[in-house]
DNA sequence: GTCTATACGAAGATAGAC
DNA sequence: GTCTATCTTCGTATAGAC
């Protein structure tokens, strides 16, 4: 539910490296987002969103290998799209408590991503399970660095294992956004910055 | 993902209270959970179910009304066995993590919980909604209260809100266990324990 | 109350024609 | 590259036996 770099895409699906296909391989995942802000992850068949763009549900699977992996591709295009990749100047906390807020202001989001990552718990070598396996591991690759530069620089505790605070805080973040999609009331903003809070150099 | 107390229970699902009813009840209850332990939660249908304990599928939709239910009350039920009701004397903190261990021990079950939690989130007044927004709710009082506790105690620093930190334990110990499973490596344990340190007082 | 049999519609996936 | 047709499996609903 974070920040995605700006390197050279690795496309999940098939390559379709002629003109015609990657735009249509652009225009389904842009229809099926839209598919899955408007009913969920839910009721989102690989017949509607094929419906919704005007053709078969096997031309679909064209593109790709199966609906979990179209799924995936969605996911990780929507969530590139809305990505400044992260303000350098930023805390570690900061930069989760700002791609938290991104994401539950786009309905569908949190569902299709837990969706994603119970398929994900389910098997090793499906497209879900690869994709958040990199992805967990290179959210959190990113925060230590940033973690262990605040601990050099003083404004981190000293008394934190940095991959620890890296898992903690990703693992915060996810689970507040569900908790706040099922109750409004709690505190996500507030909950998640008070981590810098906690954080803090013992003085 | 963690206590369940011993007050007489809300049956999810008909009441059956024919003795025979009640123990095919729980037999199904069991023998589902055996599935899932085995098959994860996503080749799981109501067909398999009923065929690994010898009955129409038909059979189950008398005692629960859809699938989403009949998880549901495997999940309750589960839960409810493998829980001692958190000894008194424990801190918060000590009370999520052993039952974030307990949980990540049983195969499935963390799979059965997040693809529960994605359901939830898809729509309002689903099975899966319901439970999952009172479960939260009433976990979060419940540490809050533990929390306010410590607070008046000394034994928890000032300068956070009991209910913030209630949300972001369950966060926390619910991403982790994801995290976990993905890649074994992340200090599960150790980095919920570290909790324990990010909140004593400030002295 | 408990359960089987059966039917329906929707779903993901595949094969082969164009 | 896209379609139609088809296969299998699924959740659900109903009718009716015991």
């Amino acid at each position: 539910m974070t920040s995605e770099e700006n390197r050279p895409r690795r496309v999940i699906g098939r390559a379709g490296s002629y003109e015609k296909g990657v735009a249509r391989r652009q225009e389904i995942l842009e229809r099926a987002a839209e598919v899955f802000r408007e009913r969920g992850a839910d009721g989102t068949s690989l017949r509607r969103i094929a419906a919704m763009i005007g053709v078969s549900h096997a031309a679909l699977l064209h593109y790709f290998d199966s609906r979990e992996q179209l799924l995936v591709a969605v996911y990780e295009h929507a969530e590139s799209q809305r990505d400044t990749s992260g303000e350098v100047a930023d805390s570690a906390v900061d930069v989760l408590v700002k791609a938290a807020m991104i994401n539950i202001g786009v309905p569908g989001m949190v569902e299709l991503y837990t969706t994603l990552v119970a398929s994900a718990l389910a098997a090793e070598g499906t497209p879900s399970n690869e994709f958040f396996s990199h992805r967990f591991a290179r959210i959190r690759t990113e925060l230590t660095e940033r973690f262990t530069e605040e601990q050099a620089a003083g404004r981190l505790r000293e008394d934190v294992e940095p991959a620890d605070m890296a898992a903690l805080l990703i693992a915060a973040s996810d689970g507040l956004q569900i908790q706040w999609l099922l109750e409004p009331s709690v505190e996500l903003e507030r909950t998640l910055e008070t981590f810098s809070v906690l954080l803090a150099p013992t003085s």
